[in-house]
DNA sequence: ATTGTTAATGACAACCATTACCAATAGGAG
DNA sequence: CTCCTATTGGTAATGGTTGTCATTAACAAT
């Protein structure tokens, strides 16, 4: 999607000159493909997806702006287990909200849930504001998963 | 700590057996040194470690028996973002108990915690439930972490 | 205690995600 | 339009982790 309805281009634009960076070509695709898919995908996914419409934009540059957009708190880098990280569009930005994951262990599939919060709502407060007390830490996010094995694994059985 | 009291030796050896594994010089070592600490240690950490009793275990050996241990759940793997993983015993084996981690995104120092318990456990109890119900997932374990900047580094503040 | 089977080891090479380097390019303010 | 400098792209390097394979050592059976 070259240009995709423009979404994001204007916002984008001031976002960037707020931090002192430029709006690019790379950075607006990168972002394109973020806010275009469910999924969360790798950084060589999201080369792949850029690569199709702009075939000489390189993983390298992938990589610096995601590090890039991860810093000014656009993008969220995840770590699955799976050996590679993954990046999503954060909570402002990726239509999903506030949300969570559910991470199969063995197939390394996600679902992202925003069920039951408000107990981890509850949870969240009083523990961070604990924490920050006692241990004299600035706390600035935190990182919930639940593991297990997914429907289509436990099936399987194979081992 | 060559055969450091012997203290893990015994009930290993049954544990070992009973999954089909010998007990070994290596694997003795490893679970002495992730006994003997309170750090998280890299699999290069504890391969040093090892390494000054035991000059001929190899890298790979530790690798290969740490993956084999945290399959059997007797340790449990990290990932807080350095670009390494960490282990540590779990939790029935660490002396520690059950416990979260709250890690600085700047040095990546890693506090263990397990204040502030009693709103997890409920919160925890009824997310699984309603979550493994909802899609049909198998959870068995979970993953908390709280991430900030720890007091040394908000001091420094050099950006 | 000795033997035989086979899991486990150690040394090295391969792998693969990520990062460093650097000359060439292109935002965008003036 | 021009200039400054952030950004880029290609390639090489890095570094944690895993694969390979001949050798060694647990330990059950003898």
């Amino acid at each position: 999607m070259p240009n995709k309805s423009g979404t994001g281009s204007r916002w984008m634009h001031g976002k960037f000159k707020c931090c002192g960076y430029r709006m690019t070509r790379p950075r607006e695709a990168i972002l394109d493909v973020l806010g275009n898919t469910q999924e969360h995908l790798s950084a060589e996914d999201i080369y792949l997806a850029v690569h199709k419409f702009y075939p000489n934009i390189g993983l390298t540059t992938v990589y610096r702006n995601l590090e890039m957009l991860v810093n000014i708190g656009m993008v969220v880098k995840f770590d699955f287990g799976e050996g590679r990280s993954k990046y999503e569009l954060s909570d402002q930005y990726n239509g999903k909200g506030h949300h969570h994951h559910l991470v199969c262990k063995k197939c390394f599939r996600v679902i992202d849930y925003s069920d039951f919060m408000q107990d981890e709502v509850k949870f969240l407060k009083s523990t961070e504001k604990g924490l920050s007390e006692k241990y004299n830490f600035n706390i600035t996010d935190h990182l919930i998963q639940f593991l297990g094995i997914c429907k289509k694994c436990e099936k399987k059985q194979n081992f």
